[in-house]
DNA sequence: TTGTATGCGTTATCAA
DNA sequence: TTGATAACGCATACAA
């Protein structure tokens, strides 16, 4: 049987309060009686139940964390560096998938909720608006990573994906390309739309033309950069580089100018956006806009663990991404 | 404020004891109170309180899962096999890294026993069999995802190593290779030692003989297999394949290969292990022996909840992994 | 078929 | 400084 703070009174002869109070390092109380109790406590190997301390004192200790699926290997980082936060802290992570389903988003949420999480942390939501009155009436903090909402209990951390298909862009433009493509994502959404503009704000800036059959969709994943790279190939001029929604996208986008014999570069030049560890396993290896992804999940545990203990917290952080330049763009050529 | 069954038998005007059975389909129960307790729940928006439950029934409904880090693909797909059969079955998952740092692994388990956890699920263990006398302290079921131990609450789930490694050489061998070579991992432990004898016994057989030049060892990571290649390149003779410990190292070798202009194949031919998404990324795509992951995970979590809720159920699970041909593979030329 | 009383392990309140 | 007692929300012997 589990030793109970009830079996360390019995064996201290005192009362459960007091070994209670012993345990907790509360000011009154005998230092004797405490030394005492704490050694009884050790000897016994009492392990203090942390379900009845929830049901008590209604906090859990741990975190809900909330991901797309874990196969995408953005979310695994932002993952880990939640729970790196969380087990420094003390915290435990209960890990939930949404597989992109808003439904299934919504009623984890809930389930997490009901299974008294202390807050939550939810990455690349798929929910939008529609969280603002389900969190009203749930009365728990949210952090979103990589999506905005603003509301009583949001809170979010998120990169800024405007300046990064800007910094691609202009990086393009700076190494001497006029005829830059983009391949973007249906399954974007905002984040798409923002590298999007990016993209066309940096044209814009040096005076190039946005060519409507430069602009494709993928789906975020290899296959879909490799259609899309595909149709980009039928263009007539063909463009001389490429930015890619994400890494995976560059990634087929490679593989297909590859296999249809070009050389990357000079005769195609590709940037990607992430800055995944799967970029360095091509050849060449893949230049791209980074992401501080495992940044990005520390800081929502963080965010979210101050607002849990009552310390401020800034509601709303937006990061840069940095390039890193590999070896999939040169000059034109 | 949260609603509660007596809140519920208030205003049923019945006493919470009956609010709880009607609520979890007691037998003994007329079947109109039951439904009219059952309205007034779903109108009150009643959610029972899962920590309450756990600390009167002793089950918290919850699963740990403690995998090294989830930076590599492989344990991704693992966890994500155990989540979904957890999320179907209303179980949530826990889950901690341990960076494979075997202290930190005994102390997550402890803590995660210490939650509460019904059971608990490691994918690739570095503790061995220090497992044993804690468990037996502890009494909680274990499930050991590729490492294999006995003992009264350990469970494990595994793919057949040395039968993976013979598949992969025999292949090479059908292809008509007699120059093979091994690319190890230093900290594939066990299962990097299974995966090398399955190697000797496909040579064996073959008569082919063991070149102890042939065999050098990488990390598990692509650093070190690109190193272990660029070793394996000053050989001479030059094994004409390359049988590597995962798909990690062999991305590795395809890039050391790929570097010293290398045709791969003909020049050389490399296969690895894992079945890894990565393994499509590059070109020539990876030829490997998969490792069925997600049904790993899944199996694991399954065993787990067979074995909590009291079904019948093996305590230990080998599987065999399936050949997948891609690219990087063929004749020596 | 329903209700009363009690317990799960802890913390909080109030007396002593 | 300590202890008795009552919660927290739910489940369950036992009684009615």
């Amino acid at each position: 049987m589990r030793v109970t703070i009830k079996d360390i009174a019995r064996a201290a002869g005192v009362s459960h309060t007091t070994v209670s109070r012993a345990l907790r390092d509360s000011e009154e109380i005998r230092p004797e009686t405490r030394a005492r109790i704490r050694a009884i406590a050790e000897a016994l190997g009492y392990r203090p139940n942390p379900v009845a301390r929830a049901l008590q004192g209604r906090r859990t200790q741990t975190l809900g964390v909330v991901v797309t699926r874990l196969s995408d290997p953005f979310h695994t980082e932002v993952v880990q560096g939640i729970e790196m936060v969380a087990q420094a802290r003390g915290y435990g992570v209960l890990l939930s998938l949404s597989h992109e389903d808003p439904e299934k988003e919504r009623s984890i949420v809930e389930l997490l909720a009901a299974k008294q999480v202390d807050g939550i942390i939810v990455a690349a939501s798929r929910l939008g608006s529609r969280y603002l009155p389900m969190l009203e009436a749930l009365q728990i903090p949210i952090v979103l990573i990589n999506s905005h909402q603003t509301g009583p209990y949001v809170y979010s951390v998120a990169t800024d994906n405007v300046h990064g298909g800007y910094l691609a862009t202009r990086y393009l433009i700076g190494l001497g390309h006029r005829a830059i493509a983009y391949i973007g994502s249906r399954r974007g959404g905002r984040s798409n739309q923002d590298r999007y503009r990016g993209y066309r704000q940096a044209l814009r800036e040096a005076g190039l033309p946005l060519r409507p059959e430069w602009v494709v969709k993928g789906d975020g994943r290899v296959e879909g950069g490799e259609a899309a790279m595909r149709r980009l190939l039928e263009t007539d001029p063909r463009p001389t580089a490429v930015f890619c929604y994400n890494d995976l996208t560059a990634i087929g986008a490679l593989k297909a100018a590859l296999r249809a014999g070009l050389r990357v570069p000079p005769d195609l030049s590709i940037i990607g956006f992430d800055g995944l560890e799967e970029g360095t396993y091509v050849t060449p290896m893949l230049t791209t806009v980074a992401q501080p992804r495992r940044q990005l999940g520390r800081l929502a545990a963080e965010m979210l663990l101050e607002i849990l203990e009552g310390r401020p917290s800034p509601k709303h952080i937006l990061l840069q991404g940095t390039l890193i330049e590999r070896e999939s763009c040169g000059p034109p050529g």
